[in-house]
DNA sequence: GCCGTTTTCGGCCCGACTGTTTTCAGTCG
């Protein structure tokens, strides 16, 4: 068993515990242990009994749990509580405002585990009379589960490209080509639906191939010769597969990747003898387009300034500024995470840690901000070819003001300024907090700008426009949080924020060196609103980037 | 269940919000 299964296992543990009532302490220990074996950096399975007991909170009790997890992948505890537990109640949990406690209580005075049921005691009025549900919680619960229902067929990118490979697999033997196509092969950062073009020379057998895979659940109602429509076991996101024969394969992957709107711009289903999608473009004199934004949206636009060569690409990145260390929430040390920056050919690597008032991560009081800096200083002794930059993720305050004082701040390279407390607010207040935040002289780059959280959280609500133009006025840098959790800035501003001349730095917000890759989502939904490289901030040769931070 | 000491029993990461139980439990980030 890996580190993350193991907690995983650990914390479900705990969830469950909680709902069921058992000993609050002995769940919260639990919890506090499994942060602590979250944190540490070897295998735990290789874990010797005296070195687990150097994890706070691991005891002889937790030592046997996380032995039995570590081999059987569960315990005797576990087991307990999931034949205790309806499957429902996980998703329960999931509900904003529902805590392990509310879950119980609807559990126990209801009868409740599921999401549907609990839908329906909220509009009958029957939640509202339970202790401890008022109108209000009432409503929000209500909102949410509607929203989450909206969404609960669709897949952040990450997931469903993972889930796309795995199908394409499936597919594969049975079809002479296989392309990815849709929403997929656009880069939308939220999927609502997996489509593929299969070539073949047999169209009208190629659905009853198609139903002869394991897992493959056909939808005949919505299914045709040409198309399978349906879904695969485990997962509610509508599947289609159109067939076509070698002759029209790359017309139909350009068909069914490009956005409707798109294919009307370029008058597709009035052209004639076409062959490929460069040919769509040139028959017309019209600017080659490149997959990612074919959106039917500003791409034309955009074009009468631009080619496809200014956009952004991976290798055009020279560091990364939005990272996070064992210093605050991160798995992974200052070293650990530098030294993989610079495996990967970079030449900066900006560590930006939680500030102090994000104590529940562990944010940064003002000596570990000088022990930091002083293992910056020893390192970066070390390297010719490579620098460490000090930053920091410094909260924005609920009045707009950032987390330290000015003395604090100036002793960083830059700050990344982020909201992550009080987000419910309206955009009078949202904006107010914002624009004070751009407005300080310390603020390099604006954090994650809405704190969506994608098919989790909408993000409060902004008038982008006038934050750009501050930014713009301010020398700051708008964030395009490269994390597939919530590519935000939304792509859909960043053809403004091109207009308007505003840098925008793709950062991964990475906890440990894994998520450094997560850049990857940042360029490729960047290029989808128009990213140019000329201003991608973390595209700055250093020297550009330092000058840049000190706003001269 | 674990920990640490003013050490074998009392207290448990922090700060803030929110609604409601009207004085604080539950939840969140």
């Amino acid at each position: 068993m890996e580190n993350e299964q193991i907690v995983d296992a650990l914390e479900l543990l705990v969830k469950l515990w909680d709902v069921h009532g058992i000993n609050e302490f002995k769940s919260k220990n639990l919890s506090f242990a499994a942060r602590g074996l979250d944190k540490f950096p070897g295998r735990i399975a290789n874990l010797t009994e005296e070195e687990l007991y150097a994890i706070p909170g691991v005891g002889k009790v937790v030592i046997q749990i996380v032995r039995d997890i570590a081999q059987t992948g569960t315990c005797p505890d576990l087991e307990a509580m999931i034949e205790q537990s309806p499957p429902g109640i996980l998703d329960l949990l999931k509900v904003k405002g529902m805590g392990p406690k509310k879950v119980g209580l609807v559990w126990k005075e209801l009868g409740i585990t599921e999401l549907d049921d609990l839908l329906a005691a909220c509009e009958s009025g029957q939640l509202e009379l339970v202790k401890g549900f008022g109108k209000s919680v009432t409503e929000n619960i209500r909102t949410y589960i509607l929203f989450l229902q909206e969404n609960r067929k669709k897949m952040r990118i990450n997931k469903a490209e993972k889930l796309s490979e795995e199908l394409v697999h499936l597919l594969a033997p049975n079809f002479s080509k296989i392309a990815v196509s849709g929403e997929l092969a656009r880069d939308c950062e939220v999927i609502s639906s997996l489509v593929f073009v299969a070539q073949t020379d047999d169209i009208f057998g190629s659905q009853f191939l198609i139903e002869a895979i394991e897992g493959f659940q056909t939808d005949h109602q919505q299914s045709s010769p040409f198309t399978w429509r349906g879904h695969i076991t485990g997962h509610l996101i509508p599947i289609e597969i159109h067939f076509t024969d070698v002759l029209q394969f790359d017309m139909m992957v350009y068909q069914w990747s490009a956005h409707p709107e798109h294919l009307g711009q370029v008058n597709f289903f009035k052209l004639k003898n076409i062959k490929s999608a460069e040919e769509v473009y040139s028959s017309q004199s019209l600017p080659y387009i490149v997959p990612a934004m074919r959106e039917g949206l500003q791409e034309f636009a955009w074009s009468e300034k631009h080619a496809p060569n200014d956009l952004i690409e991976l290798a055009d990145l020279k560091g990364c500024v939005h990272n996070h260390s064992t210093y605050s929430d991160g798995k992974n040390s200052l070293l650990e995470m530098a030294e993989a920056c610079r495996a990967m050919g970079l030449a900066y690597f900006g560590i930006a840690d939680h500030s102090q008032y994000a104590a529940y991560a562990g944010g940064l009081k003002e000596e570990d901000v000088q022990r930091q800096h002083i293992e910056i200083d020893a390192l970066n002794a070390q390297w010719t070819d490579f620098k460490i930059l000090k930053g920091i993720e410094a909260d924005i305050l609920p009045d707009g003001s950032l987390d330290y004082n000015p003395r604090i701040l100036a002793s960083f390279d830059y700050v990344v300024a982020s909201v992550h407390a009080q987000l419910v607010m309206d955009q009078e207040r949202a904006m107010d907090r914002l624009m004070k935040a751009i407005e300080n002289p310390y603020t390099s780059i604006l954090g994650h700008p809405t704190g969506r959280l994608l098919l989790t959280r909408a993000g409060y609500p902004l008038d982008t426009m006038k934050i750009l133009d501050a930014c713009k006025a301010n020398g700051v840098s708008i964030e395009l949080n490269a994390s597939p959790y919530r590519l935000d800035l939304d792509w859909r501003y960043l053809y403004a924020a091109m207009d308007k001349g505003v840098y925008v730095s793709i950062n991964p917000d990475a906890h440990k060196i894994e998520g450094l890759k997560d850049m990857e989502y940042g360029v490729r939904v960047g290029r989808k609103g128009g990213l140019l490289k000329s201003l991608t901030l973390n595209a700055l040769p250093l020297a550009d980037i330092l000058k840049f931070f000190s706003k001269s």
